[in-house]
DNA sequence: CTGAAAGCGCTTACAG
DNA sequence: CTGAAAGCGCTTACAG
């Protein structure tokens, strides 16, 4: 069924029918609904890739969630809780606004290919991106597409000095920085004075945020940064079980520990667990992002609540609005954390 | 860029463009090498509309979770951890064979057009349907597409039993019931006499399934079957944790409860703990899909492996397999589940 | 208000 | 082996 047999069967012509589909205004009444009723009758849809070449739009936007470097297998999408809640959220999101999402992963370079197929093959309307590393090489490319373009958790300065047309561009992200202050300060508060971090991926925006804020808290309040307190990590569960592993059996603790993220955390306390070190009662720790596990696990994992969903929502309205946009414009929205408490930190001894 | 472009560049005719492109035999080596040396030094990449439009696939398969009587904003996908593994799954495979994925979800009958309509409007090559529940006259109508399609979780009877060309069709299905009958005996085998269970959305195939699996093995093994041990549920948390709830303050509990998946055993557990009620000393517990949260709650969850892995592999590779084949025939597997044993079932007292 | 016609960018018989 | 041409199913100036 194509329009024309539409037309053939309203007894007008395809020109009249396609007005109708797209809802132009200078057809009347009557004919609109002559029409309308043969589209309904045979279940009438037109094809997607003839609309979208005779110059109609998609429908769809591209949501691309990066994770180079880790090992195969090791953390797919569906067991990494920072990607897994924004993907859903922006599926159902995107979807509540009539669009449909593409999605692909993007583990190797190799992949990253398809990324900039699905822009050249003019396969969405824009896209989201997740996950993107200190790469502004990679950024630039895909700005370069002139498509519109919207990339969570980035650092904005490094873009700025970069001379781009970046007005289909937008960049949201989360007060990591405001929310890590927040975070260390509590513990500070609590009588904590050696506190320890696991840092996260320090090529993301968001890693490198959290660990200056942890840096330069502990400066300003007169605190000392112990090199044995301050474990590698790169966001992922595998690697702070190991570093907690062996900071538990080098013997000495810091009072309390901030973690990158709340993954990290939750397999540090595993290590401690087997360890027979106790948090609480042994050392406070602190995460970041809340995820879902956090609230589950026993002692409960205070976080630093990462608002996934207003950030996850916010790239889609972005990238929408930047697609219907006649003169888009280069915009950033940073989104505010907040502290939640519950039962894995306590007052310091002294 | 277009492919007229590059024939231009390349001093031969856009049919040879092509012919390249889709990688034809009866080119040349020394003329394919000229047309991909100035495809290459363009980065051109064919617009996959017009290839679509010109009779080429899309190279995109398309995945719909169906919810529907959930409330709004209730269960949505990434909460709900049956669908967001599967859509990650199904995400991950269908990458790393070279298609794009199209997802969208269906809280409401009016959704449910959306994925018609991905279906007339030729976007993907095939689809994925998850969470359908008994519902013929849908799947009547998606099968009526006459395009590739997989159904996770759906009773072949109902499908047998209608007069449908199902040639592009496909099914897979979980063991249910022989892991349920594997979880009810392990329960038998330890000595409980009075076992109840929490029913899921009986309009699944699997809550079906599982619950007639339990009935049937108490009844081959001459136990009771107690109304007040039979609960009500629909596969999500909130109901499971009042329905528990309301068992613990009845008073009388069964020595063991079978729950017709994790998500709501664990929130039985949970309205359990506050009534004081203790797993698995006071109360045996068992769930169902062996979700991720159920090796880290406490006590680690007993409960039969769903074989989602699997499933959403075969999902997809049975798509793909239908796009490819020249005389697509109607096929179903279904997958062995497997009882994980942790620490919420004991020895029942006598 | 409405139709005939050109065009979107490919693929694929067809003819040579 | 290769090009000219038709066709995929729409949309949109253009002309009336």
């Amino acid at each position: 069924m194509r329009s024309e047999d539409i037309a053939k069967l309203a007894g007008v012509s395809r020109s009249t029918v396609s007005r109708v589909i797209n809802n132009y205004s200078n057809v009347p009444e009557a004919t609109r609904a002559k029409v309308l009723r043969v589209i309904e009758q045979y279940q009438y849809e037109p094809n997607s890739f003839a609309r979208a070449l005779a110059g109609k739009r998609t429908d769809t936007i591209g949501l691309f969630a990066i994770s180079m470097n880790e090992k195969e297998n090791a953390s797919r999408i569906y067991q990494n809780s920072y990607f897994a809640p924004i993907v859903d959220l922006v599926i159902d999101t995107a979807n509540a606004r009539g669009f449909y999402v593409l999605i692909h992963t993007v583990y190797s370079p190799e992949d990253f290919q398809k990324i900039k197929q699905a822009f050249l093959q003019k396969r969405i309307d824009g896209g989201i991106l997740v996950g993107t590393q200190k790469d502004i090489e990679l950024v630039r490319e895909l700005v370069g597409q002139e498509a519109p373009l919207v990339i969570v958790d980035y650092d904005i300065a490094e873009i700025m000095a970069e001379r781009l047309n970046k007005n289909h561009l937008a960049v949201i992200n989360s007060m990591d920085y405001e929310g890590t202050v927040e975070a260390i300060e509590y513990l500070i508060g609590l009588g904590h004075r050696e506190i320890g971090i696991i840092k996260g991926r320090m090529n993301t925006f968001s890693g490198r945020e959290r660990y200056m804020a942890y840096e330069n808290t502990l400066k300003r309040h007169g605190l000392p940064l112990v090199e044995d307190f301050i474990l590698e990590g790169d966001f992922l569960k595998e690697t702070a079980y190991r570093e907690a592993a062996r900071l538990a059996s080098a013997g000495k603790l810091p009072s309390a520990l901030f973690s990158s993220n709340d993954d990290m955390a939750i397999s540090a306390m595993e290590a401690f667990a087997e360890h027979g070190i106790s948090v609480p009662d042994d050392i406070s720790l602190i995460g970041f992002d809340d995820i879902q596990l956090s609230a589950r696990v026993s002692p409960k994992l205070t976080s630093v609540k990462l608002p996934i969903d207003d950030m996850a929502k916010a790239a889609v309205e972005k990238v929408i609005g930047l697609c219907n946009a006649e003169a888009p414009a280069f915009s950033t929205e940073s989104f505010p954390t907040r502290l939640v408490i519950r039962d894995s930190c306590k007052p310091a001894r002294d």
